[in-house]
DNA sequence: CTTGCTATTGCGTAAAATGATATATTAACA
DNA sequence: TGTTAATATATCATTTTACGCAATAGCAAG
């Protein structure tokens, strides 16, 4: 039995869904479900019941599924006693970043790491910065480099990188966005669709009690940045994606911003995935700030 | 991982011998030796240190064959807890035996066993009977049917399934070999090369003082018959070789034969291969004799 | 210097895995 | 009662992998 169709099978067991399981696992459906199928053929039984709307496991399933637990299980404490032995980590990390955190810290983050395991590989998987945290709480990926949501919750464990103020941005030659505090109304505004820079955004007007004009949602900081340099309206976004975003000359700050307090950039994990040392030392080379 | 690299490799373990193993195991050396490369570079270690004379395992390589018995032996467990499940037997069972036995007995045996239990599978290696004994010693084959040796090695368990006399047969037409008794030196003998049999009629000429002339020595009782069909001299097989066998009226039996007792004809087993479910089924479907 | 023994490599072919796409089935909903 | 959305599976073309045969390479012993 190999350890790939045996994690699928796990994965499939927690999820009870194809789709959702072949998404995580980065195969198609299709080869899930001849893996799957496959499975069954060899032991002779059927392990999920499944119609077109649900899947469960069989009692064969469950019994599969204890197996398939130790047996990973014994993979992984094999391949600890074997790093033990040759006194050197190897195996494979998954991280999660956007685009500008692989540009920033990702670069110098990883460097001295990589010098010091040479043997570890990594998988990096970029998207939108607010998706980090779900992305982790998921199971996604190993690691996620993103912001500190205000309440943390209790599963993840949390090590700030650095930290960033909120800035925000207009076009280059477009005078009339040069206070656009006098006039909110005719200010378009260009923002995250989610996340924790939106909310602290969204709290602020609240508070001013102000309306303002949104012209549009986006979905990552580098977005807002394209836009707003594309004279759409003005944006607000981590001072870090600016300093990296090969557009910074094509937009201006404005220093009349509404006062947001700073972000938190960090490393996050599951706590659990601490356990595991290859991640640990990942961890624990980041000198804390 | 899977459990195909882990039996090859343990196997590997024991003869420490590319060739022998992929021998045993039914595969070309090129396949063995790619698929333990292959394992060495997923581990990214050498399990196996070989110049082209000797094969030694590496700290490594006990270290994974720990983790490899450990982990096939989880294997059978769940495929053992999985039948107990679906209270029906399956899996493979492998049997060793000659031509002969394949047409007489194994047809009878396998007949209400495979009606009983249709899952289980099975595989047949033929060839010389007298190989039966130490193929099953060398852990070639879960079962063999062969001829009670006078010494049964203490390792195996033998039931009997019926005794066959010893014939002695003459081609046809040849009147010369009518009476060999009165004639040995005259009368060209073909036997097995090596045996239970054949040494039984050494000991019979020893006894009797006579140094009888040799024509042929070969193996399998099925050439024994050919053999003497052809003209080529008088030979003694196992009477159920001579009732199985398409040449059966090309020979005449000669009655003033030597009287050699007969020989035992049975189902042979190493002792501990028989608490596995399915060859403890097996054995235990033959009714005592 | 040759021979015998072994593990390995090159290479052509056969088998298997994969992903994109199409299909089938069914629950939910209008 | 259609219609839509969800979801597992089947089909097919393509890529990847595994395999065996034959050749090779390294080494010890005669």
């Amino acid at each position: 039995m190999d350890n790939r169709t045996l994690s699928l099978f796990l994965h499939l067991c927690e999820t009870l869904h194809f789709g959702r399981t072949s998404q995580a696992m980065h195969i198609s459906p299709s080869a899930l479900t001849r893996t799957i199928q496959q499975l069954e053929e060899t032991l002779d039984t059927s392990l999920f019941e499944r119609d077109n709307r649900s899947v469960q496991l069989t009692k064969e399933g469950v019994l599969f599924q204890q197996y398939a637990q130790e047996s990973t299980s014994l993979w992984q404490n094999f391949k600890q006693s074997l790093m033990e032995e040759t006194q050197e980590l190897q195996g494979e990390i998954s991280i999660y970043c956007s685009v500008t955190a692989s540009y920033s810290f990702l670069h110098t983050i990883l460097n001295d790491f990589r010098k010091a395991h040479p043997k570890i590989g990594m998988t990096l998987h970029t998207g939108d910065s607010e998706d980090a945290i779900s992305h982790i709480l998921e199971d996604n990926d190993d690691l996620a480099i993103g912001a500190r949501p205000d309440k943390l919750p209790s599963k993840l464990d949390f090590k700030r990188i650095t930290i960033s103020p909120l800035v925000m941005i207009a076009p280059l030659n477009n005078p009339q966005y040069k206070n656009p505090a006098n006039n909110w109304k005719g200010t378009p505004l260009i923002l995250s669709e989610k996340g924790l820079i939106r909310k602290r955004i969204d709290t602020w007007f609240q508070q001013k009690n102000i309306k303002p004009t949104i012209y549009a949602q986006v979905s990552g900081n580098e977005a807002i940045v394209s836009m707003v340099s594309l004279g759409f309206g003005v944006g607000v976004i981590p001072k870090i994606v600016l300093d990296n975003s090969p557009l910074i000359d094509r937009v201006k700050t404005i220093t009349h911003q509404p006062v947001l307090e700073p972000i938190e950039v960090g490393l996050c994990a599951q706590k659990k995935r601490l356990q595991n040392p290859l991640i640990k030392a990942l961890w624990d080379s980041l000198s804390n700030p």
